[in-house]
DNA sequence: CTAACGTAAAACCCGATGGTTGTAGATCAG
DNA sequence: CTGATCTACAACCATCGGGTTTTACGTTAG
């Protein structure tokens, strides 16, 4: 079952919606206390529909949600999903710590066929090469 | 304009790098230990090209070091990088944990030097720079 | 020397992103 | 009702990102 792609496009998704300072700085805003998305938008040198799109975003990665109220959408942070962000975080970094073969799993490996490095170190791909598409560099 | 613009574009550069599976693969890996590029390039469905390009996004975020090694090139996860985002994240969250006058303050002041807050934990003493990018506030 | 391997870099494709403007629907103020 | 605001969404454009292939170069092996 590939260790569930989706967890792997969750975690696409939140990298992504931070690699932006103007999300991030958002986020930080949406943190502190709701605002409205034309709130939003007169903080930052862009078109409101510019930053409506990064609220999109990071509505779409989990980072903040937004509630009606009347006419105006108010944005909120999620902690939450900066937690989730360092729990990601701290699964690679548990690779580098000596969970090699944990880590595996975790990671969301495209590899069905994936070892588990029983090794110490070193390991070596070739043997499971056989499942991906071997491309022959015969020129 | 931008006061910092070095800083969030290295945090940029640190989050797009980690927003995509392959790379965070191969971080993964290369924390375990050191690869070869083709010997990546053999573990990923891809083209070796396609993989020394992420090898390249990788180490321009500062998360891998390449070493050569007779005509191999050599990577190497950079585990100081992982806790540089991690940093990031707190001080995101820092603002919902509770600082909240202390992030206007230093959103708002053009000289955050003169007051540190106490760190909470093992903020390593790496160079900080949470001077947040000041662009026109509104109103 | 010659062949194979590992790497680098260029040229190219195509979909995604980030920005713009414009239009239209709701909602609140007078 | 009329007008101002807030929001949503579509169309458009330029650039970037991730992938491919191809070519070239340095290094190791035979």
């Amino acid at each position: 079952m590939v260790v569930d792609q989706g967890s792997a496009e969750h975690a696409d998704r939140l990298f992504h919606a931070l690699a932006d300072a103007t999300r991030r700085e958002i986020v930080s805003l949406t943190l502190t206390g709701e605002h409205s998305v034309s709130d939003l938008a007169r903080r930052f040198p862009m078109s409101f529909a510019a930053v409506q799109k990064h609220v999109a975003v990071l509505e779409g990665a989990g980072l903040v949600t937004k509630r009606r109220q009347g006419r105006e959408q108010r944005v909120r942070g999620n902690a939450d999903a900066l937690r989730e962000v360092h729990r990601l975080l701290d699964e690679l970094a548990a690779v580098w710590r000596g969970r090699i073969e944990r880590m595996a799993a975790i990671l969301a490996a495209p590899d069905p066929a994936d070892d588990k490095p029983a090794d110490n170190e070193r390991v070596d791909g070739r043997e499971h090469a056989h499942d991906r598409d071997r491309r022959e560099e015969g020129s």
